[in-house]
DNA sequence: AAAGTAAAAGAGTTTTTAATCTTTTATTTT
DNA sequence: AAAATAAAAGATTAAAAACTCTTTTACTTT
């Protein structure tokens, strides 16, 4: 929809991760697969580049896998999304025009301004810990079925 | 941005020949590529598919090409979304889950309905040829440079 | 009717995104 | 120290999207 398919997953997954990290364990991958539907060796691949910028953290060995530290619980969707999907959603044109700018603008600019201001202020409104709670009662899902 | 990038030639290309129409005239492909700066095969492509849905008409031969008739001064930047990228947009979860629904709600599935129906509308109240007259005054663009 | 023009149709290529597999490195437990 | 565990790294494959090329069909003008 608005995110690619690898963003989608990326979000899942840190959700994922997140809840359980609240509870005080970390999860191995392929725990995180099945718990939001996703190939296995691929969210592996997703989660490497999340950790290597430190959006998440891991640990390898026995007992190891991937949580959030303290200092991550303010990380939010939109760093998320920054991360892997770049910063189109914020500010390409809605056209495809390189050059398209307040002085320059396309037909759709002010308008797609708006919607675009209102989705990077949820995404960025979204801490990555703010839905453990709905997750935990069930009132939302991170997975099919 | 939030269409596919042949879909962003498509809107280009439908605003670029809503414009010409209005001066009665039909317009080559060779013409709408250069109007436009888009690949002059793909945007050829595309056009005919909206042609073919008949968002737009055509006529071959000498001084044929492409313009839009009575009829199709209605039509919607939605119609064109919807021809060319799908309903994804409009229905599709931001998180890829393909049950998703206001039972079984993503976290952010209401966040997300506000601004997808904000974007719905947006479109839907787009009528190809309401851009025409900033088009022609040089208030906005739907070329580069 | 012939020649020329322009889109339609269809097949093909390239690039990007999505997904997989194999090997290596780090860590922990016994 | 050895064995087991789990992520990191890197190479590879598959599928989808973007883009191109060639041939055909329809229409118009001369």
């Amino acid at each position: 929809m608005f995110f690619s398919k690898t963003c989608e997953y990326a979000i899942r997954a840190v959700l994922y991760i997140a809840q359980k990290s609240e509870e005080g364990r970390k999860v191995g991958i392929r725990e995180i697969a099945v718990g939001i539907d996703s190939p296995e060796p691929f969210i592996a691949k997703i989660l490497q580049v999340l950790s290597k910028k430190n959006l998440i953290q891991s640990a390898k060995g026995p007992n190891g896998g991937f949580y959030v530290d303290k200092g991550s619980r303010d990380t939010t969707l939109a760093d998320i999304v920054e991360a892997i999907d770049g910063d189109r959603l914020f500010v390409g044109c809605g056209l495809g025009l390189s050059n398209c700018s307040s002085a320059k603008p396309c037909p759709l600019h002010t308008e797609f301004q708006v919607i675009r201001d209102k989705l990077a202020a949820t995404l960025r409104a979204a801490t990555i810990i703010r839905f453990n709670d709905e997750l935990n009662l069930g009132l939302s899902y991170i997975k099919e079925r």
